[in-house]
RNA sequence: GCUCCCUUCGUCUAUCGGUUAGGACGCCAGGUUUUCAACCUGGAAAGAGGGGUUCGAUUCCCCUAGGGAGUGCCA
């Protein structure tokens, strides 16, 4: 069987680096088992969907090298959703209920008054026909809930009250049914939440795996009671581990420095976002992986661990400097001809080692093009001795050497106090890239420039 | 409040009862590079607390504390 999985963000706000873990994930595995990644807009929630933000996500996804083979939008499959929904209600699973949110609150700070688990009463199961009709008769509208196989007195007997699962990365998993209220299915507004439509659309699309973050465990026990009652057999799940910040909280949407769109446009490589959101929080190293085969051979899902991880966004900044000193030329021409650095491959090998992001080696570029020379008084008579060394012919790799080598003869200096001044004069700066290899790229005209 | 999960260097983590508690990132020092970065070598750095079980506990059990998640007519 082919391996699909899905990832299925609702478009409600933009996916930060705490989304983007999920997204990652399920690519990884399904690139790993040559399977297929669906990506599935929820968007049930009419509200709070914007097509923007759907867009926005692909865009993201996109960046971070995720080629989704299928997109699909569960708004776009009520069909699908309303015979499912028929089919719980002809087997009597879906009850309607009257209570009102606000009665619904009250119940539950009541219970929790008490001491006693927050869990619906199931009042609403009780109810007759004739006092459903009187309920609607004066207005009110039904939202349904999904009855849990999990009472042993109510009329849907099973014997056990707990769903376990072989979680592939948590291993054995346990949810007491009995600990959680029915789920609400439809709001009192005829709308789905996303419970049905999403046990529904994974059952027609086939997904063979579900993998998401740890905070939908408790879920996996009702959808695979969803599952079963709608005569299919439940996929596998997978539950990571969650990421947070420093300072502990639950990655929020509201974390608008992290998201993947603002880190793209601060210059981070995809690769060090995506190294940091999927390998944090796993036994293995965070490693800087310059591509996303690399990405598939490292990552095991049998390695993220099961507590929520800390992770620093710093880290962000070494992981991209470690990345960028791999990247071939052919990695980056294309960005820094946009950028107007002319310098093509030579440029890039002299100057890679010393850029913490791709986009640092515009401002680099200025060394070559027009760096203002900076030549101390007491530094003057020595450049002038340079001046008279500077080697016949055009400018190579060996130039320098044979250079520095000669000066060395007519002048006294010798360590720092040889090559600095020029490396100043040259440059501009203290430090940068080895005088070596720019020297060709500056060349013999913009030399003698600088150094008179 | 109730349910589930978790707790080892600063951070992410390894350890199937006996280890000098290992690695990665970061940090510090030295080396190398005639700068910086890179690279190499070395170093500092950890079992939340309390009870058990055991010849022996970081490892198994219980309690406490702390953290995460769920507990929605959000997803």
């Amino acid at each position: 069987m082919t391996v699909r999985v899905r990832f299925a963000p609702s478009p409600t706000g933009n996916i930060h680096i705490g989304n983007a873990r999920p997204a990652l994930i399920n690519w990884l595995f399904a690139l790993q088992n040559k399977g297929e990644f669906v990506l599935r807009f929820d968007d049930t929630d009419k509200e709070r969907s914007k097509q923007e933000y759907a867009d926005g996500i692909a865009r993201d996804l996109d960046w971070l090298g995720i080629k989704p083979h299928i997109v699909e939008r569960q708004s776009d499959r009520a069909e699908q959703h309303q015979a499912a929904t028929q089919n719980l209600k002809d087997a009597g699973l879906l009850y309607p209920c009257y209570e009102t949110p606000d009665q619904l609150d009250r119940q539950r700070k009541r219970l929790a008054a008490r001491g006693k688990p927050p869990i619906y009463d199931r009042s609403a199961l009780r109810l007759d026909d004739e006092q459903r009709k009187e309920l609607e008769s004066e207005g009110l509208k039904p939202h349904w809930r999904f009855l849990l196989p999990n009472y042993k007195d109510d009329p849907f007997v099973t014997e056990r009250t707990e769903v376990k699962w072989q979680d592939e990365i948590r291993g054995e998993q346990t949810v007491d049914l009995a600990s959680m209220s029915d789920p609400v299915l439809i709001r009192a507004d005829g709308s789905w939440l996303y419970t049905l439509p999403s046990v529904v659309d994974d059952i027609d699309l086939g997904i063979t795996h579900i993998i998401r973050g740890d905070d939908h465990v408790t879920n996996t026990g009702a959808q695979i009671a969803i599952f079963r009652a709608l005569g299919a057999e439940p996929p596998t799940f997978g539950h990571h581990n969650l990421l947070t910040t420093e300072s502990g909280e639950g990655l929020s949407k509201r974390l608008g420095s992290l998201s993947i769109h603002t880190l793209a446009e601060d210059g981070y490589e995809a690769m060090a976002v995506a190294c940091l959101a999927v390998l944090t929080g796993t036994s293995g190293p965070v490693e800087a992986l310059a591509n996303m085969d690399a990405l598939v051979q490292t990552f095991d899902p049998k390695s993220v661990t099961k507590s929520s991880a800390k992770f620093d966004p710093s880290e962000l900044g070494s992981l991209n400097r470690r990345i960028v000193h791999q990247l071939d030329y052919s990695d980056v021409s294309d960005r820094l001809e946009a950028a107007g650095v002319s310098g093509g491959e030579d440029y890039w090998n002299a100057v890679r080692g010393n850029l913490e992001k791709v986009s640092d080696a515009s401002d680099l570029w200025q060394i070559v093009e027009n760096a203002s020379p900076v030549i101390n008084d007491e530094d003057r008579e020595f450049i002038d001795v340079a001046l008279r060394c500077i080697p016949e012919g055009e400018f190579t790799l060996e130039t320098w050497g044979e250079w520095i080598g000669k000066i060395k003869q007519e002048s006294d200096r010798k360590g720092k106090d040889l090559f600095m001044p020029l490396r100043k004069a040259l440059t501009g700066m203290e430090h940068g890239p080895e005088l070596d290899k720019m020297l060709p790229l500056i060349g013999r005209e913009r030399t003698l420039v600088r150094l008179s």
